[in-house]
DNA sequence: GAAAAACGGCGAACAGGATCGCATAGCGGC
DNA sequence: GCCGCTATGCGATCCTGTTCGCCGTTTTTC
């Protein structure tokens, strides 16, 4: 791993296709855009879809997402294996899918319980308590999620790395909010703050995923971050 | 993924041994505690895994890690796919035992090129400057790692975070000297600094390794961490 | 120095995610 | 009512990491 020679890349750089691979190109039906936009005659593909995002639900809170088999989730469903992926691109993308919602739900929360009032501080920190109710609920979502993002060429990858995007986002706003108000310091840069405030989230969610501390600790961890990153570590 | 049922672990919770495993137990070469250590005895084995790992490293660099098929790799090491168990409890044991190495030469040039004498910021700077330069020198490197992260129950996860957990350790223990050196504020808390500094750089990593930032920027994002974590955001 | 145990290697097989090629169904246009 | 298009489905198959059971070799033990 020590020259840079050429092509190292997690992705196998060749696109591996059966050389045979001639499925017409604009009817590939893994070309995730559907050519046909949904306009309610598609009824039996959105029935399928729900079968198996509720399938795949169930088997993932039963048996973890390693131990939930697609060709398992694909019979709760109804249907063969091979048709699964239809309608999905990849195993990942059942759970992160699921996450994306769930993403959606807290931020919702949050809107729903923040106050403008209080210091940017404790709005930071009620946002990633939400944050972290949320993701504590299934160990397999942050999880997963990561090791998405630890395939750079897979769709899912950048669909997680967009949820991370908006969620720096969202911490930015509060942040930009509070540098207006005088709250925070007036050259900080909100963008990179974020960054550093979502990071720490993540370094001290590993830890909890990986069974090292509590959900209960993982928070304490959080908070702390927050603490440092607010106060700073000089004298 | 809403309500925390039971089993949920990313874990395929059952062993799934095949039924009929009764590999003696004692001699379940997969137990990786050699129950002869090697005094220098055991020249055959030693040379296999030297040509294992030279292999390796030579089709991760090729190929990439994901491009690198065991078959491959045992084919150059000029074995069977499966002798290569006898060696390494997995494929990203392989890469691990490489990154391991290389943290462990990345420290040792810190120690070389470090000055006592420079502020604590400049100390930590040099630090994750060293530590940047190492990882980025291969992709596969931080990904393989972080995806290692994402198997808790796999032993090459807890190789995993160890390294982590020295990498925190070496960072706690800089950081204490400032403290002592009135540097930094009395009441920070090393070991919780320590971890949000290193959250930081895995964070910026991420980035990194998925593209989306030059390995130049993805220093740049560590060194605006350090800062923010420095100064705080507080006015 | 012989039995016991650990080492190290092999080919077959398995599991599970993903792909292929073909078949069928639903719909709009004519 | 037929044509052509796309969506959906299926079973066989591929690929690849990993496990199995077996066996020859080397080291340890007594």
């Amino acid at each position: 791993m020590a020259s840079p020679t050429t092509t190292s890349s997690t992705a196998s750089a060749a696109p591996r296709k059966r050389a045979t691979g001639n499925r017409s190109e604009a009817s590939d039906p893994r070309s995730r855009v559907p050519r046909r936009n949904d306009d309610g005659r598609l009824v039996r593909g959105r029935k399928s879809r729900a079968r198996i995002r509720q399938a795949a639900l169930e088997l993932f809170r039963e048996k973890g997402f390693d131990g939930a088999t697609l060709r398992a989730i694909a019979a709760r469903a109804g249907m063969g294996a091979s048709s699964i992926y239809r309608h999905v691109a990849s195993k990942e993308e059942l759970l992160i899918e699921e996450l994306a919602d769930l993403q959606e739900d807290a931020w919702a929360q949050f809107r729903n319980t923040d106050e403008r009032a209080h210091s940017t501080r404790q709005r930071v920190n009620h946002f990633l308590d939400v944050q972290h109710e949320m993701l504590t609920r299934d160990r397999d979502l942050s999880l997963i999620a990561m090791r998405s993002t630890t395939k750079p060429d897979a769709a899912v990858s950048r669909r997680v790395l967009a949820l991370y995007d908006r969620t720096i986002g969202l911490l930015a706003e509060i942040l930009q909010m509070g540098r207006k108000n005088k709250d925070l310091s007036p050259n900080v840069n909100v963008l990179q703050a974020a960054q550093a405030l979502f990071h720490v989230t993540l370094g001290a969610r590993i830890a909890w995923s990986n069974g090292l501390v509590s959900a209960e600790g993982c928070r304490k961890s959080i908070q702390a971050g927050v603490n440092i990153l607010f106060e700073g570590l000089e004298k």
